[in-house]
DNA sequence: CTAGCTTCTGGACAGGTGTCCAGTTTGAGG
DNA sequence: CCTCAAACTGGACACCTGTCCAGAAGCTAG
């Protein structure tokens, strides 16, 4: 088991995040041609114009360089309209299904992002952690629900995530599928008599 | 990226069934003593007392012969008794809680299952369909709950085991964690006219 | 006992991954 | 224009993974 490398710096300046930019987005590329398991660490630095050397300073693996480009787009994210704009249900998988549909748009792309994610290595577990924390903002500030009801929808968020990305289900109905699920978990009680 | 061999035969006789039967075992305590990342399909084959080449016959890599061993304790595990024990929410929880508890006895072990069965390779795929498919039958038959309700608990079950094999979530929680979840989800439907 | 099948062996192999480091390029400041 | 540190290069390296195959060992039936 081969050792892993320092993470990308917190603070890197300059050059720098120019080259990790241009290795995240070639690796944007790189997967919308050759899928997941073609992608390469060394291939995408040749076509970032990058040595690979360079590229495993910044990346350990292929893994942390996918969770990477999910971690930044999520970043970019804004977030989600404070304007109360329907019940409390639709706000909350409108909420999620922003960051659902944040790599939808290539279903390569999706499918290498959740695996990478799920993947076990430090660089990845850190990424994750940031990331849930960014999915747990964002749910818990679209709706006051009861806290058992967030967190049965934020898991059942999770679990259609993982089977998008396994093929089981389309990133683009994930939309639809969140929000039904919302709706049913989400209390009606204010509704009911 | 290399080939993957043929998946372990549908119809495999005496002797065969043995030594897959070792292996499956010995890739439990191998878990157990060097975890996910420690373990090596040569370093199974060792314990089982065989080749490598001979564990490599019958699984194509570690991922598959750990999705094998949560394939087998499913297989295994008896139907959710049909005696209507309680709430349909109750129920639903049991029938899945059980699941989650196949390899709960050992977390290293549960980890690593999850991890394994999150892998992309075919072989994996087939384990993990069948697999989906007993959980579906278990849960919908342990309730008569509305359609939305039962995908959105499966849903939140697959979270919660992804969350776990994260180890975000321990496993000894997942059985109040779904029941909390089952009573979120379930009642409401029919209390609402 | 022997023939003939099935199963297992052991070792070589190609391909891929992440690490390392001595040396070169770059560009910012004096 | 020169200096010097930061950033990048390229190629060798050790390790690991799954595949392959010629032959040995194990079984079963005649």
């Amino acid at each position: 088991m081969p050792r892993t490398t320092e993470a990308p710096r917190a603070r890197l300046s300059g050059r720098q995040a120019e080259t990790v930019r241009r290795l995240t987005e070639a690796a944007v590329e790189e997967v919308a041609e050759h899928r997941y398991e073609g992608l390469t660490v060394r291939g995408v630095a040749k076509r970032a114009g990058v040595a690979p050397a360079t590229a495993y300073t910044y990346f350990a693996s292929k893994n942390h360089l996918l969770a990477e480009v999910f971690w930044r787009r999520l970043r970019d994210l804004p977030e989600p309209d404070p304007l109360p704009g329907g019940s409390p249900a639709d706000r909350a998988a409108e909420a999620l299904s922003a960051v659902a549909l944040l790599v939808a748009d290539d279903p390569a792309l999706s499918a290498a992002c959740t695996t990478a994610m799920l993947a076990d290595e430090p660089n990845v577990l850190r990424l994750r952690a940031r990331i849930g924390l960014r999915v747990h903002e964002r749910i818990s500030g679209a709706t006051d629900a009861s806290p058992a009801a967030l967190q049965a929808f934020e898991l059942a968020f999770y679990g259609a995530l993982v089977q998008a990305g396994m093929g089981h289900l389309s990133y683009r109905d994930l939309p639809d599928l969140l929000a039904t699920t919302a709706r049913t978990i989400f209390p009606r009680t204010e509704e009911c008599p």
